[in-house]
DNA sequence: CACAATTAAGTTGCGCACAACTAAATGGGG
DNA sequence: CCCCATTTAGTTGTGCGCAACTTAATTGTG
């Protein structure tokens, strides 16, 4: 490589160049994301992520904490903490399964429940920020989703690799 | 789900719904890239925001903290610690600017300047792992600067809108 | 020149993400 | 039946991101 000679050849200058724009372009948009949420969200007394907890339990009724890390993706080391924030906002209860004493139930309380009906404005706002309509969120959706499904598949391939 | 008797018109379920979607689909994507990253990174003694620092070096030279912050929107509060640990790590020094004793230039030692050869390598294996071809990062690219863009204007107004 | 406003970097505190670990309950195989 | 691997939560430690604040140097204005 070095070579640009023809079409598609690029350098290592290059390369790292186009990388640089990459990550930083995902990135920054996370986090720009994360902070229109963050100033809908204050009024709530919601961080980004506990929305997101919250949403899947509005849509879902009351779950596991096990079901609630698969549905968003995230470890017990994330999960416990924030959910014991959310307890500590009245907004859900933690309760021992009777069945299986290893798992904890997350429960909206009613305060919870009812804070739904403050978040109902909230997707129509975010939507109005992004600038994009309906068709264009849906298919940056898609290939984010794909996005995503590829770089889990590899970063497991890498890590068997490495064993 | 639901009515979609007519385009436009969807209820607040839906609509909720849809947001946990786009919310759970940007934070999944960023996360999954940042996965990847790691694993990559990881012989390189780097995590993903050191990397996205040590590749504005590489590429633009030493640089005050300053500017660093607004190649990469990123305020001292984060980067200062960031930059001590690789200062620490022995790939960049920190130098008070003579002319100006508030502002400090990061200057990349020779070992910072070396490490870059070992990261020639990561773009290639990045977007390997993405699925993607070329054109398609760059079109992502595109639509995620796009997005920053609008989310920004809309959280600026959004603050100015609440001040 | 004096002094207030601005600017650059750093510090503190909080929440999230993740790795590595612990503790307790469960379930399956000998 | 007992033991051990597995499963589920939780804890600890590190680093990042950001708001709010502090410190020190510089700039601008009367």
């Amino acid at each position: 490589m070095g070579d640009k000679s023809y079409p598609g050849a690029m350098n290592d200058t290059e390369w790292l160049r186009l990388d640089r724009q990459i990550c930083f372009s995902l990135h920054a948009a996370s986090r720009a994301f994360n902070g229109v949420y963050r100033v809908l969200l204050k009024d709530l007394g919601l961080t980004y992520p506990q929305y997101l907890v919250m949403l899947v339990l509005w849509e879902q009724g009351d779950l596991p904490v096990k079901k609630l890390g698969e549905q968003l993706r995230l470890d017990s080391g994330t999960l416990s903490p924030l959910v014991k924030r959310l307890e500590g906002a009245g907004l859900v209860r933690r309760e021992r399964s009777a069945a299986d004493e290893r798992s904890v139930l997350v429960r909206l309380t009613g305060e919870g429940a009812a804070l739904r009906e403050r978040a109902l404005e909230v997707p129509r706002r975010i939507m109005s920020a992004t600038g994009f309509d309906l068709a264009e969120i849906v298919d940056l959706r898609a290939r984010l989703d794909q996005l995503t499904t590829a770089l889990d598949a590899a970063a497991a391939a890498e890590a068997r690799g490495a064993r």
